[in-house]
DNA sequence: CTAAGTGCAAAATATTTGCACGATC
DNA sequence: GATCGTGCAAATATTTTGCACTTAG
């Protein structure tokens, strides 16, 4: 891969659905989205495309969720809220969330003798539809 | 399961090894430790009852590291590291890693409009082993 | 011509599950 | 005798990969 210019058109179109969605896509999801528009696609290359772009540093896998691994365009630091119900997965702006101090990770770094790269924070939950309707099966139990 | 007593010997000794080691194992791992003691324990019994202790809440899912899902007897709020390498967990105690404010929970509760019930830390990167190994490679190299 | 990208199907991997049996209370 | 726990093997589900073909440069 020769930077984000000279994309193939299938390698394009699959970089340019996972930027413009929120859904933080899983392989299959990215797959049937894009079937229709270009029927001569096969899964393998969902697969092998989203492997590239983790490995040139171009997307960040927040995960395996559900059985699936989903996948973000935005390497940015900031954190994710994961619905334990649905597995709707929800940014969460670093500006919202400002917790981490400076030099927690060199902290740590020196208390366990390691080297941080990375570090994810995840929180886990219910959406606010999953909560709605939650309430609302307990609501016709009653 | 009707508490953590009643336990079948099987579930015994797979509950008793989680909580023994340091490893945060994998249901393969599990299954390979207790075989030559267990002749006739099968890898099913295994994952069976690792899904019936997260589901009762004896244990909790770390997450899938290297394709396989890791597990943590320590169920109190705490942090881990994880070697991108050889896959190592190690625990960072709640007491080196203060670092999550009081209320942010809440906070993102209300911003984002979820209701959250619990949250991970987990910070990526060379454990020890990893680091030194990668030291000697390009010392060789050169 | 060469290398990169791909479809397709088979393979690999981890995990789950149906079924029959044995143990426990 | 009803329920729980289990071995075994088949099934599932996701992801990876080998191979042959195409295409772009």
């Amino acid at each position: 891969m020769q930077g984000k210019r000279n994309f193939s058109a299938k390698r394009e179109a699959i970089y340019t659905l996972l930027s413009s969605t929120e859904t933080h896509p899983s392989a299959e999801w990215i797959y049937e989205q894009l079937k229709p528009q270009i029927p001569d696609l096969s899964l393998g290359t969902v697969y092998r495309n989203l492997a590239v772009f983790k490995e040139s540093g171009l997307i960040k896998s927040i995960g395996i969720f559900d059985g699936q691994e989903r996948f973000d365009p935005n390497i940015s630091q900031h954190s994710h809220f994961v619905c334990t119900c649905c597995f709707k997965i929800i940014d969460i702006p670093k500006s919202k969330c400002l917790f981490m101090e400076q030099n927690v990770c060199q902290y740590v770094e020196n208390q366990c003798n390691v080297r941080i790269e990375d570090y994810s924070i995840t929180f886990y939950g219910l959406c606010e539809d999953c909560s709605e309707n939650q309430a609302v099966a307990v609501q016709k139990d009653s």
